[in-house]
DNA sequence: TATGAATGAGTGTTCATTCAT
DNA sequence: GATGAATGAACACTCATTCAT
């Protein structure tokens, strides 16, 4: 029940978010959102950051999850292939959570969840870079820089994205999969040796 | 006169924000670090927000005209190559204002100014990649999210390029200009035909 | 127990209100005077002004439930009789409302409530004058003029009753009863066919 | 060319204070409308408030000087009946500054000149009715009162006739002819012995 | 006198957080 | 655990007034 009713509002609160920013999400809306009182959001969570910090942990999770699944004697290129596809499906099926994802991040760089997750996803990204150079699939370049700017260019294509789809009618899921595509020749194209 | 005052109020501004961000600027602090009375700043701009979409503008307006005096037959891959290196060396010389440029942007980015910049910075590099795919120098590609692309990749090497300055000891020159070259060269290798 | 904390920030209100006018009296002060912290008056007015509309309509009540009381078949002159004694000994027991009344009237006109109230009022006067000339007791007039008119002379009275009683010693009791029965000598005088 | 200015500054007042009221009208709408700078203002009068104690004593004087032309020896009926057409002719050439009277009386009532005002006009009345009883030709009645009730029903008489003005196609002449008509015929029923 | 940029005290309102029930 | 009324610190913005030019 507990679980249940964190999940309720961190939910709600997504959804709260979304619609004018974390800053302009109060803490009574998003417990009416959720039906709860809003002294039971802070059973649940310290404050409202919080809330924001849970959401992009519970994201970096997916991720992290997804990651480990992935066998670790697949080339670099592949699991980024794969890893690609699959976070633009994320995308595709929670557009909202994506929205926050990239909307927040930076005005609240210092709470350590969301430092965390740019960072874990940063640092994936430059590890798979290495990999790539030590196997001498990649070309050799500064990791760290490139894994930052890997990152920087997958957000940019998230953003890309679902603005194009609330701009035209075309579904969410082929401009997501156009993207994963897109992104990925150009990394590919980019980073072989 | 006047405009004098709204520059040093712009510049105080920037150093207020660079700490804690937008929000958490008072406008009592950024009047006192620009030694006028709060009712000064609201005789140069409309309201606090008006504030940031000036500092916006400003850059933009900077960026714009750099790119106005490029020579209009220079390849694209050059102009690239130039601005790029042209930008990072902006962001060397002003890294506070860098840091708002990155910062503020997702948050607010109903503001007209804000957007305006993105729309125009990415516009700009959705033109570079349409201009050199019609002279067969770039692959075909879909160039509106190929521009976006870069335009995140771009933020997330500035983005890099000032935390690799703040914790380390090397030069924020010789970063940026890393980033530059770094940045130029996966643009190349992916982009051209 | 919500009924009860609004009424004592209406009363509270009052108070604070009485000294000084709307205009100087804040916000803090009211809730100073009423014992709670600011941000509960909020919970229970919209805003400030809504304090000033809630206590014109709180009033205008009174004069409703009032009229409706009257029975239905008594003659025109009685019932003014009757209103007017009624509405003197109201403000003779609560005479700082009444200040109010007549102070805030003019410069918040455009208020709902306070408009509403004196709408109410002149049209309950117009409707009696109405009803007199109807049933040939009262002489030929442009109704709602007279209305109008003998609106301003009962506040005129009220002003006059309040001034008088602070700059003397006699009761307000004695005063506003004099008050009335003056006014309904000079309203039976001129309206009598 | 120095009371040229006050007065168009007086003028400007009246106009800008129409709209919204005084504590709406800025000096600097006031010094625009004026055509002159905030500043020129303060040469002329000591601070905002003492723009309106200015509008009222104008009035006043015009009054003064009108009562001070009328033939002593007249009764005390006719001087009412005189004075109620000129009055009423005053308002019907300037209903702004008719306006003004009414709406800004009550708030700002500790203001010598408007407290000036509205004792002036009470008393001159007060004085006519106790001339009037002094020669026997009114009934007996508390003057101060009666007079009081007087200038109400005067004031309620004007702002009726400015309010019909505004929402009917009729002349303001003659609505405002018609209201000096209904008061004198008022007055005079409920006064004559 | 005239100007108008600069001043800064003053205030309505918000909203995250608490805690008695 | 759940509730939601109460809290009060915090802050953007206004505008009458001043004074150097």
């Amino acid at each position: 029940m507990a679980a249940n009713k964190k999940e309720i509002i961190r939910q709600a609160a997504i959804e709260v978010i979304v619609e004018g920013g974390f800053h302009a999400a109060t803490t009574d809306a998003i417990a009416a959102k959720a039906g709860v009182a809003v002294g039971t959001i802070y059973n649940y969570f310290r404050n409202k950051e919080a809330i924001l910090e849970h959401i992009f942990q519970v994201e970096l999770e997916k991720r992290i999850d997804y990651l480990r699944g992935l066998p670790e004697e697949l080339p670099a290129l592949e699991k980024l292939e794969l890893f690609l596809q699959w976070h633009f499906g994320l995308i595709a099926q929670d557009p909202a959570t994506g929205r926050i994802l990239l909307r927040e991040r930076s005005n609240l760089i210092n709470l350590p969840a969301i430092r965390g997750y740019m960072e874990a996803m940063t640092g994936y990204l430059t590890s798979l870079v290495e990999e790539g150079m030590g196997k001498g699939q990649f070309r050799p370049s500064n990791a760290a820089l490139t894994g930052a700017i890997m990152f920087g260019a997958l957000e940019a294509a998230v953003r890309h994205s679902i603005m194009a789809w609330e701009q035209t009618s075309r579904p969410l899921e082929l401009i997501t999969q156009e993207a994963a595509r897109e992104l990925f020749l150009l990394f590919s194209r980019s980073l072989l040796a």
